[in-house]
DNA sequence: AATATTTCTGTAACATGTTAATCATTTTAT
DNA sequence: ATAAAATGATTAACATGTTACAGAAATATT
């Protein structure tokens, strides 16, 4: 077509970050206040989950991971270290480096919220179809691309 | 394939939210410092642009359609008004109720950024294609109705 | 009319997002 | 070996996200 130049502004309500912000609310909706019964944010979570996954990582890599800023993860990771779900130990070879594991009790918990999150993709995944979902994954993994690209 | 009940927690880079939030990170990098230069956050900005859009709302009101959360909102208002970007007035008929209106001034700065949002959309169309832009808005679209029926 | 309920808005308190600045510790350059 | 630059992590300061609570005004109930 090439004929993008000649859009106005689109409407607020179909701009593209608002319908990814309302996508991203919807199906983060009614899994947030299970996570809160657990005492735990989206963004702990994240950690948590994160940390699960591959243990020992440097803060570094994990703000990676968990697409988080490193303020916001510099926060969190004290606030789940008082609390003994994660644990940190300074690197012996750069002593700037702090290496962070998830803890046994901090295992526990992802075993007993773990069902909770599958039980949800579960359900939207039945309720979208897996092929579409698919499709989703896939499109947005290229708008990422091309956007990034000389970016 | 019916077999989506066997599917164990996907990997967190895959997973859903993430996906989005990642997305959307894509879309407004390189819009955010733009709006910065102006003196306006992103949430700012879909304030101005909301009415600038609709002339005249209540704060529940422009709450709602700029998907923001009151106590987030009130704040934000606090702010705008005290740089004159937007006037507030009390509802003769419901003393509860305050209107808010975008002033002279708040207009001129959205013509002065309204450019660069276009700007930026284009682009972002035309890296990806005007098609499957549709097709994503459409997808996203149909899997928040989905999710939210009956939830 | 008096009371109870709902609605609109705001505040409180804490967690996170975001940019900038800081500090200590490497690493590099000279 | 020393100064300069880069790196890992934290803190500062302010804006926003989020849940809970509070206050005032309108509406419904009795």
């Amino acid at each position: 077509m090439a004929d993008s130049a000649e859009h106005p502004l689109r409407g607020f309500d179909r701009s593209l970050p608002m319908a990814l912000l309302r996508a991203r609310e919807a199906v983060m909706k009614n899994f947030v206040p299970s996570l809160r019964e657990n005492g735990l944010s989206a963004q702990q979570w994240r950690v948590i989950r994160v940390l699960h996954e591959n243990e020992g990582l440097d803060i570094t890599e994990l703000a990676d991971r968990c697409f988080l800023l490193m303020p916001s993860l510099s926060r969190i990771i004290q606030n789940l270290e008082k609390r003994a779900l994660v644990s940190r130990i300074q690197s012996s070879i750069d002593n700037r480096r702090s290496v962070i594991s998830i803890t046994t009790k901090g295992k526990v918990l992802f075993n007993k919220i773990a069902p909770k999150s599958v039980e949800r993709y579960n359900l939207i995944t039945e309720k979208f179809g897996y092929g579409k979902l698919e499709l989703l994954y896939e499109l947005l993994d290229e708008l990422i691309e091309k956007i990034e690209v000389d970016e």
